[in-house]
DNA sequence: TCTTGATCCTCTAGTCGCTAGAGCATGTAG
DNA sequence: CTACATGCTCTAGCGACTAGAGGATCAAGA
């Protein structure tokens, strides 16, 4: 019921063959059902596991943390304590990203104003993620 | 003058010595001088420089593209389009980073909030970023 | 001055997270 | 029933580090 093969879910996803593999053989995806021919059967719930699981790469997130957001989503009755140190860590870990983020972006987006007239006048893109970060680092 | 041992700049940068050494042999850092015993002498502005690569990495910024940041940051005076072409792009996946860190926030911070009073309903961190991005994705 | 421990050097090899390819089996369309 | 796409496993390679061996150099104390 709703067997989706893996070349499709790569599709959809975007995720590679390989990598499909590859996640299952890390425990990222549980191994799934196989056909009669020993191929793989995807179901709909992998196929949104396996983009949330390369978006979260794609933020810089480690294949550790990845697992463990997936840990809350897989079993959302746990104890509030645990969810909420995991949950906690990570809301900490995101908004340091986003701090970041924010700040490069207004740096880049200078870059692209000044040079709508005229010649870019100095960049700081080093400074304000370097500094930026230092300063973060430092109340770590 | 201002000669800063490898050892500090890695203190300093959070970089480890041999991932600065690293940096150098692919080209994301210049040669520094050297002492007349050989060891690397570096300055403040590759301290600064190493802590941009290092946050740019843990934003997931590969290290072409940061590479790239760096050039436009070695050379403001060259041409607006050059310039604006490369600082766009960078602009749009900024952009798109800082929007699926938002949605990812919001769920997660939603898991804490529930947390506190009983326990958490349910988790649909798969599913913000996985649909989310998706969406992204569609119009690349 | 001598020594001892930290720091540096280069070079090689290992890890993590993929990614590509060989060699073979199975599915599907004409 | 061919032919070609897609799947399987397994091994090897790549990007970005990271750790360790083996040896030189520095800095501080006896």
């Amino acid at each position: 019921m709703n067997a989706i093969s893996i070349g499709v879910v790569s599709r959809e996803t975007g995720v590679k063959v390989p990598t499909i593999r590859y996640y299952e053989s890390v425990g990222l995806l549980p191994s799934p059902e196989r056909t009669d021919s020993n191929r793989r059967s995807y179901d709909d719930a992998t196929v949104r596991r396996l983009r949330f699981i390369r978006h979260a790469r794609e933020l810089g997130f480690e294949v550790d943390a990845i697992r463990q957001l997936l840990d809350l989503s897989d079993q959302p009755e746990r104890s509030c304590a645990e969810v909420d140190v995991i949950a906690r860590s990570h809301l900490a870990e995101i908004d340091e990203k986003i701090a970041r983020l924010t700040a490069l972006r207004f740096e880049v987006q200078r870059m692209v104003d000044e040079g709508e007239h005229g010649r870019v006048a100095q960049c700081r893109v080093i400074e304000v993620l370097g500094d930026h970060a230092a300063c973060l680092h430092e109340r770590h």
